[in-house]
RNA sequence: CGGGGUGUAGCGCAGCCCGGUAGCGCGCCUGGUUUGGGACCAGGAUGUCGGAGGUUCGAAUCCUCUCACCCCGACCA
């Protein structure tokens, strides 16, 4: 491609509203345009990347066994009324009538459509098994669109859906799938690791999520740098210390704590460690008033709380209610001395503890000593309720948990049966028998990974694309391309030779002055460049330059196009 | 939705407190000089100051309403 044909529009300054580094350095590069609130264009140079995205994740599907097909984007209401997700699903479903005041959504994804084509298609256990998939815009209403493209509300997604005669042949898809997700990730260049995951809203059991890691990812992962485990902290067990609780060695004391309400504050004011604090968080579940208390320095995982059946769903109680319940407002509430009919639910960690800190549900004071079975009754249940922290044993015991950072770019899940017995998708098994399909479904957010490999791999010029997406593989930049004949020459012949062997060259003929040219090949990332001056020709060379390394290297002009194309594999 | 903030030229910003004919840098256009790390000189174009209403002789500036966007909390690829 000649820079002149092409359209490249970088930035020197990114837009204020940028707030991550891909994000800048996408606008900046010129590599997508902000239409409205999380809904971009994807200009040329970023389309390119895109495709080449697609193409690795079409390929590796292909290879894999999984069928292309392409799904409208508007949906019909009464598919997700089978589901019930019309109803559950909230406000991000975007939701429309047409001028028949017939309703549509705008798919967020596809578990209905797909259900209700193989309904249709599939008859028989031998059409069995069958996995389709398409690459398609979806869209989502997120509460928030940020980062960019990381969470823009439409976006491009590889969604695939698998169907089976039986859960063992789903398992053997889901590892199928477990695998070529591995190898798409790989092939992108991409550092990532797979982790178990909380199946959310989608629904059905077993569930790994793909992660880039990144500092700036939104979620945290749990991982065990002596083996192979790894979880979303959402789902990271927390196990129950090993110690039994200690005896108790204090009497329960009152003890005034103005203005201190954070358990690091109390701890601080009576030069104890926060390790000794309770915290306490009153939630509610319909009408019913619960106690969770988790230790002062830890975290409440709330996905973890809304699993407990008596628990799903609930909400932080506000003021009012804590007040009513306890008679003292929230900073200083404690199990201590509580109504019977306050179910307390204790984290592990928290019924292992004695001598403790915890409010006295009154303003202004703390207990300290505190002692299960002495002090107040055993909680009525105990469970795990925290978050994981850096340090904990591993859930498979072998070793301490660290935690790093992670974008999602891919989510495998094994369904069951939840759409295809909504939605009446049944086959006929070997012995005759109606049975419901059982389905496993398999995301790859391909936007997302462009954002996420911006992420992971730029410097303080830009974006340091990996080979596998950059949108040109290697860059020529002839200085003085407008005045010197020599320079131009040089410069052609090299540009159809690498495009003759098959690479993806740009040649930069905007005659722009030799800072300008490098600025912005550096900014848009080609991983490659090959720089001819006149300087160097009159000695008979060019400069050759990996966009990671500090320096070039001078190579003799008759062996550049054979340098370049053993360095690239063409 | 709750809390905080911002809207002035394509991008980054000043001006607003204390009303008086809209500015700076980058970019863009023309001409010239330059040409190995975002050149220089000269000339030039570009704004319904987010929108509506109000106060005032006069509003970017004060008041009211509205819209959009951004940041912090509940969602997900």
């Amino acid at each position: 491609m000649r820079a002149t044909h092409f359209f490249l529009a970088t930035l020197k300054e990114a837009p204020s509203d940028a707030e991550i580094i891909s994000h800048k350095l996408m606008l900046r590069a010129g590599l997508i345009k902000r239409l409205a609130g999380g809904i971009y264009t994807w200009m040329p140079l970023g389309l390119r990347i895109l495709r080449k995205v697609e193409t690795i994740i079409r390929e590796e599907m292909n290879r894999a066994g999984a069928i292309e097909l392409l799904m409208p984007a508007v949906v019909p209401a009464e598919l997700w009324q089978e589901t019930s997700r019309w109803d559950m699903y909230g406000p991000e479903l975007l939701r429309f009538k047409d001028r028949h005041q017939r309703d549509f959504v705008i798919g967020p994804t596809h578990e209905e459509v797909i259900t209700d084509v193989a309904r249709r298609e599939i008859k028989s256990y031998r059409q069995l098994p069958l996995h389709l998939y398409q690459i398609q815009a979806k869209f989502r209403d997120e509460i928030r669109p940020r980062f960019g493209v990381m969470r823009g509300r439409e976006f491009l997604m590889k969604d695939g859906y698998s169907f089976h005669a039986s859960y063992e042949d789903l398992q053997r898809e889901y590892q199928n799938m477990h695998l070529t997700y591995t190898r798409i990730f790989t092939r992108l260049g991409l550092s990532f690791r797979a982790v178990a995951a909380d199946t959310g809203s989608i629904g059905g059991t077993g569930s790994h999520e793909f992660h880039v890691l990144a500092d700036s990812g939104e979620d945290a992962i749990a991982f065990c740098p002596d083996s192979d485990y790894a979880a979303n902290v959402e789902l990271a067990e927390a196990l129950a210390p090993v110690s039994l609780r200690a005896g108790h060695a204090e009497k329960m004391m009152k003890i005034a704590t103005p203005g201190k309400i954070r358990c690091e504050d109390v701890a601080a004011l009576l030069k104890a460690p926060v390790t000794r604090t309770v915290k306490a968080i009153a939630v509610m579940h319909d009408r019913q008033f619960f106690m969770l208390l988790i230790r002062g320095d830890h975290t409440l995982n709330e996905v973890k709380a809304s699993k407990l059946p008596f628990l799903n769903p609930f909400r932080f109680a506000s003021d009012e209610e804590v007040e009513c319940h306890l008679g003292c407002r929230p900073g200083y509430i404690g199990p201590v001395g509580i109504r019977d009919g306050i179910p307390v639910i204790a984290d592990r960690t928290v019924s292992q503890m004695s001598d403790f800190i915890c409010g006295a549900n009154e303003a202004g004071y703390h207990l300290t000593g505190v002692n299960w079975g002495r002090d107040l009754r055993e909680p009525d249940y105990v469970f795990d309720i925290r978050n994981v922290v850096e340090g904990d044993p591993s859930p498979d015991g072998k070793g301490p948990l660290s935690i790093c950072r992670g974008i999602e770019v891919g989510h495998i899940f094994q369904l069951r049966t939840k759409y295809s017995e909504a939605m009446k998708a049944t086959f006929l098994d070997e012995s005759g028998q109606s049975r419901a399909m059982e389905m496993g479904c398999y995301g790859i957010g391909v936007t997302r990974i462009v954002g996420a490999a911006i992420e992971q791999n730029h410097d303080e010029r830009g974006i340091i694309f990996p080979h596998a997406i950059a949108p040109f593989e290697i860059a020529i930049a002839p200085v003085g391309y407008g005045k010197s004949q020599s320079v131009r020459d040089a410069a052609n012949k090299l540009y159809a030779e690498l495009k003759g062997a098959g690479l993806d060259v740009l040649i930069d003929d905007r005659d722009e002055r030799p800072g300008a040219m490098f600025a912005d090949l550096e900014l848009i990332g080609i991983p490659h460049r090959v720089t001819i001056g006149e300087r160097g020709l009159k000695e008979g060379t060019v400069e050759y330059q990996e966009r990671r390394e500090a320096v070039a290297i001078k190579v003799p002009i008759a062996e550049i196009g054979a340098l370049v194309r053993e360095r690239l594999g063409a």
